[in-house]
DNA sequence: TTATTATTGTGAAATAAATTACAACTTACA
DNA sequence: TGTAAGTTGTAATTTATTTCACAATAATAA
């Protein structure tokens, strides 16, 4: 029996419903069409048990002869974690780890795409950079409402967070996903995630001093 | 009463504690010295009273008029987080990402310093980048134990992650940050933290879909 | 056919993490 | 002085997540 609602499904789970997918894209790529829990758990360091039970909360069946379905498994999974229409994305910073990040992640997913980024310097803006088209920050609202931008990725400048997120949030994108050193704030119904090096760094530090 | 034991902080509690001391350093800069646990908790999006039982569990007492002595607490956390002689950290991979995380973190924690990087490509090693010396593989494990390197971070192309991934563990390394798009394994006693941001990514537009 | 092995699916229990509720203390000031 | 307001510290509870334990099923081989 599948979860109440769809909606519902933990955090934890979604991000390995993600990361399941990845490996299954390779696992076709390879020429597999069907896959076993052990396995994908073995790939992901995880328990087979953990596996079977975010499958079983997408409402996804296996066969115990043949595993699962890998193909039958990759179209589930988009049809959770994707948008239909699809969703997209601004960067706003394009240094080093803007670019970095837009080269990486380019033509990676068909239903998430970076469309504009958005930049104050003269450098950088009125221009295509790394297939993307950077624009002055003073024409991020009209941009962001045009092309649909419904997700930003902060890797501005540290002490232009606030200026960039407070731009974001008037234009209207409802999800922010934070590489600065600053930790920012979103009001009701907008989702953040935030992400520094620093912290994995300084956990790994302290797991290993142990 | 502090916890049982220091080594059995909770995970989340660690990655918190290197928040508050990312955030406690700007303050310091700002010429604050005393603060409060819901003034932490709101720069964080926390409750007031998640950051006093993290406080609380490091065996930190505030006085109820003042809150936390900053640089009392910096100190502290620094105690249980960082490594008394330092961790000395290396690149595998010296391309956009290793380049842009480099020049980002160099210079920023006492104790963490990135002291290497490798790369198989000839434009890439036997040259200092972003100030750190980039040595070609095959120096790997003489470096790395030259210079007493204990964590390594992953950001070769990602054909190369299992080759990269076995080079340092045979040269010793006891943490992995692994930001290729290959989930890797390591055997007991080494630490592993995997970080995509397409998962961050793919969760955020499950989250804004909903 | 029957036993054996390997697998999935899932209720129940265990573990991890966050929140609630409140006691105790400190300061300001009526 | 005493009381109201604001704070910390923490036990108890609740919520989230993972793991255990095992029933059910399918394939294989004796
Ligand atoms: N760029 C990003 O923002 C981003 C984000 C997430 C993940 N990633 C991942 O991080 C990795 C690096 O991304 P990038 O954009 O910097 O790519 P890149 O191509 O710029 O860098 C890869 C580097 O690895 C080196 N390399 C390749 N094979 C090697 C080998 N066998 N031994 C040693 N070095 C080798 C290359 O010479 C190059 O310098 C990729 O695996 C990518 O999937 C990147
Ligand atoms: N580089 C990394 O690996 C890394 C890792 C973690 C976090 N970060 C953080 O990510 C951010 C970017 O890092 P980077 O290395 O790319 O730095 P960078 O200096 O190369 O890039 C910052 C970009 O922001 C732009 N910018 C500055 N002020 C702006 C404003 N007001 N409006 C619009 N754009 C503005 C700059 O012109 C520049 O292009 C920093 O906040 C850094 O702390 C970086």
């Amino acid at each position: 029996m599948p979860n109440k609602k769809i909606e519902e499904l933990p955090g934890k789970t979604v991000e390995r419903l993600s990361q399941y997918r990845r490996l299954l894209f390779n696992s076709v790529e390879l020429g597999k069409t069907n896959i076993y829990s052990h396995e994908l758990a073995r790939m992901m360091n995880l328990t087979p048990v953990q596996v079977r039970r975010d499958l079983m909360l997408i409402g996804y069946s296996g066969s115990q002869s043949k595993g699962y379905v890998i193909k039958d498994l990759i179209s589930l999974i988009g049809k959770i974690i994707d948008s239909d229409t699809g969703q997209r994305i601004a960067i706003m910073g394009m240094g080093n780890l803007g670019r970095a990040i837009t080269s990486y992640f380019t033509g990676k997913r068909e239903k998430l795409s970076i469309v504009a980024a958005f930049d104050n310097d003269p450098q950088k803006y009125d221009r295509i950079i790394a297939g993307v088209p950077c624009y002055h920050i003073n024409k991020l609202k009209e941009v962001v409402q045009k092309e649909n931008i419904g997700i930003a990725i902060l890797t501005v400048a540290p002490q232009a967070t606030h200026e960039a997120t407070k731009l974001m949030l008037e234009a209207g994108v409802k999800g922010i996903l934070n590489y600065t050193s600053v930790p920012v704030s979103v009001p009701e119904g907008v989702f953040l995630e935030e992400y520094d090096i620093i912290t994995s760094l300084e956990k790994l530090a302290f797991l290993v001093k142990k």
